[in-house]
RNA sequence: GCGCUUGUAGCUCAACUGGAUAGAGCGCCUGACUUCGGAUCAGGAGGUUCUGGGUUCGACUCCUAGCAGGCGCACCA
């Protein structure tokens, strides 16, 4: 139930038939033609740019073309109040007010796909996200392109598509091996009474290394701990179960759920990276050659060596990337490579990776082997999300993972919440940095988005509470032939944007939208509440403590959308706060 | 030096894929509580959308040249 999808479908159908007729002439392609809800010191209820479109083509002034339109439209449209041009050739239409009597009666029918975008075709995506690497507790700085890749899930899910949320687990590797010797060391330190070398760089010191030599030292594997080459590979096993158990339970406390976790060593084990290079290699791209160094940074320690590139080159990248060491191990990139080889060959129409800023500058070369791969640019889209400038008391935080002082995943949750972390998290476009200031967002007052909408829902369940009704059960009208009031009908043309709110943050990858609409549609709700303050006719229960059947469709019609747009971000709306 | 990214009210940010007189919150100033829960609302002040060019009927949005911040630029993952 689009109303401005059934309004352009209308508006081309006249335009189709006035073509037809040789009064207009038009382009091949009717692109471009939008229906829209004006400001609204247009007083109206629909817009729509349709005679500037086509101004060109027709050679005359879309003020010219809307006055012919307006006729057609007239004689199309039997619930038209009021229709006008205005410049610079928008025409604007005012319905009468049983069009949102209507309105509401379909969504309210069709309660639980109001909003879905019917447009698209149901597709196979695999959103892959967060992807840390399993040497530890998740912290902060992970929060946010996890709840985006979740959100995004989410967003697509109620879409109907099917969608795979995957963990890229990297188990593989020389920080693998440094983790395991650091869980080693911290076993021995409980066993033997050996002090924590803190002498070595390269080691994690990090507590919670602790809680996970305990847990192998109890677990029922007997091993004999007195040389580490003996039991590394057990040792690893272990040690990064414990930390991925770690991960999901941070995952968790976030509400987040991965459908798949993706071990990088299996990929290498397996032989899939020799596999996809080897194709790599019959498709000629990849060779043996030098890297240069970076111009304008000191090179002074440059070392040049010979070794297998991939041309990531001839896709736009600025060089060519490197897939095996000097010791014969392959690079991050090269298994990467063969993971998203694996992706492509489970048949997803689309991949998304989410990543975080700082990787920003991987994702030309991963798309450029995915297009080598699969010979198709728009298969895979990366989607980044900017840093968290965390604030508390009043100054920024800065953390050091050195000195192990990093703020966790469950340091947050324990401290704001998780709907709080969610909703704030995704209040604001990926692409730009998000204050995390910890004050405002525990503050339980409208400084505090969160609160705010979940306020609305309260507020509403709180009418039907005090009428003995249930919030949750579906309502029968019969007859839908009430009139709306302006007051009203602002808040449903609100309603009505909600399929155009999915439809952008579903096609933009753009959740923040979702969090964004439901704090406007709050707030015309809490103004709206307001008013019977003033005026007791527009207080929903009348002095019967009775409810007309509009007031109680129209709630009903707000808490339903605040709902789903909730659960989309994955947040609570309780009926009480 | 190169790549990516951001630049909108004092501050934090929106802006329906190019639409109309650019909107919210915070902060500041006025006002509304024996409430269908004030975790709320009404009103006011506040703008050369970083700068210069270009495309267009029309630009915060697209192109181009700059400026400023952030991130990244070997075999780390």
């Amino acid at each position: 139930m689009n109303i401005f999808d059934q309004y352009i479908d209308k508006l081309k159908k006249i335009l189709t038939d006035l073509s037809k007729k040789g009064t207009i002439s038009l382009p091949d392609k009717l692109d471009g033609i939008t229906a829209e809800i004006p400001p609204e010191k247009f007083n109206c209820d629909i817009s729509t740019n349709v005679a500037m479109v086509i101004s060109k083509i027709n050679k005359k002034s879309p003020i010219e073309l809307a006055e012919i339109l307006v006729d057609e439209i007239k004689k199309n449209d039997k619930l038209i109040n009021d229709i006008s041009v205005v410049k610079p050739g928008f025409i604007n239409i005012k319905f009468q007010p049983i069009f949102w009597t209507n309105f509401i009666q379909e969504i309210i029918k069709n309660s639980k796909t109001f909003g879905i975008n019917t447009k698209e075709k149901k597709k196979k995506y695999l959103v892959e996200f967060v992807s840390a690497n399993p040497t530890g507790p998740l912290h902060v700085g992970h929060c946010r392109g996890a709840i985006l890749g979740d959100v995004i899930a989410n967003v697509l899910l109620f879409n109907n598509h099917k969608v795979t949320k995957e963990y890229y687990v990297n188990d593989y590797g020389n920080q693998i091996i440094n983790f395991t010797k650091s869980v080693y060391f911290r076993i021995r330190e409980i066993k033997f009474n050996e002090p924590f070398p803190s002498y070595n760089e390269d080691l994690y010191p990090g507590a919670y290394l602790i809680d996970f030599a305990h847990n192998i030292i109890s677990s029922k594997n007997k091993i004999d701990f007195s040389n580490f080459d003996n039991i590394s590979d057990k040792l690893t096993a272990l040690s990064i179960e414990e930390a991925l158990k770690l991960i999901k339970k941070n995952l968790n406390s976030l509400g987040i759920v991965h459908d798949n976790f993706v071990s990088e060593k299996k990929l290498v084990l397996n032989q899939e990276v020799e596999k996809v290079i080897d194709f790599l290699q019959k498709n000629n791209f990849v060779y043996k050659g030098k890297i240069k160094a970076p111009a304008g940074e000191d090179t002074s320690n440059w070392v040049e060596r010979e070794q297998l590139l991939f041309k990531s080159t001839d896709f736009g990248d600025d060089k060519d990337r490197a897939l095996q060491k000097s010791d014969g191990a392959w690079t991050y990139f090269a298994s990467d490579v063969a993971y998203h080889k694996n992706k492509l060959d489970r048949n997803f129409d689309h991949l998304i990776n989410i990543l975080g800023a700082d990787h920003a500058g991987y994702i030309k070369r991963i798309s450029s082997s995915v297009e080598a791969i699969s010979k198709s640019k728009n298969k895979l889209v990366c989607k980044v999300s900017q840093l968290v400038k965390l604030i508390k008391d009043k100054k920024p935080f800065k953390m050091s993972k050195r000195k192990g002082d990093y703020i966790t995943v469950d340091d947050l949750i324990n401290e704001v919440g998780k709907d709080a972390t969610r909703f704030i998290m995704l209040n604001r476009s990926s692409d730009v940095e998000l204050d995390f200031d910890f004050d405002n967002v525990i503050e339980k007052s409208k400084d505090n988005p969160l609160y705010y909408v979940q306020y609305c829902y309260a507020r509403i369940a709180s009418v039907f509470r005090h009428l003995e009704l249930n919030l949750s059960s579906e309502i029968e009208i019969k007859k839908f032939d009430f009139e709306y009031s302006s007051d009203e009908i602002k808040i449903l043309k609100k309603i009505s944007e909600w399929p155009k709110c999915i439809e952008s943050a579903s096609n933009k990858l753009e959740p923040h939208r979702i969090p964004t609409y439901l704090y406007e549609l709050a707030s015309l709700f809490h103004s709206y509440w307001n008013l019977g303050k003033d005026n007791s006719e527009k207080r929903f229960i009348n002095n019967d403590k009775k409810i007309t059947d509009d007031k109680l469709i129209f709630l009903k019609a707000i808490s339903n959308v605040v709902k789903s747009g909730m659960d989309i971000v994955g947040v609570n709306v309780p009926e009480k706060m």
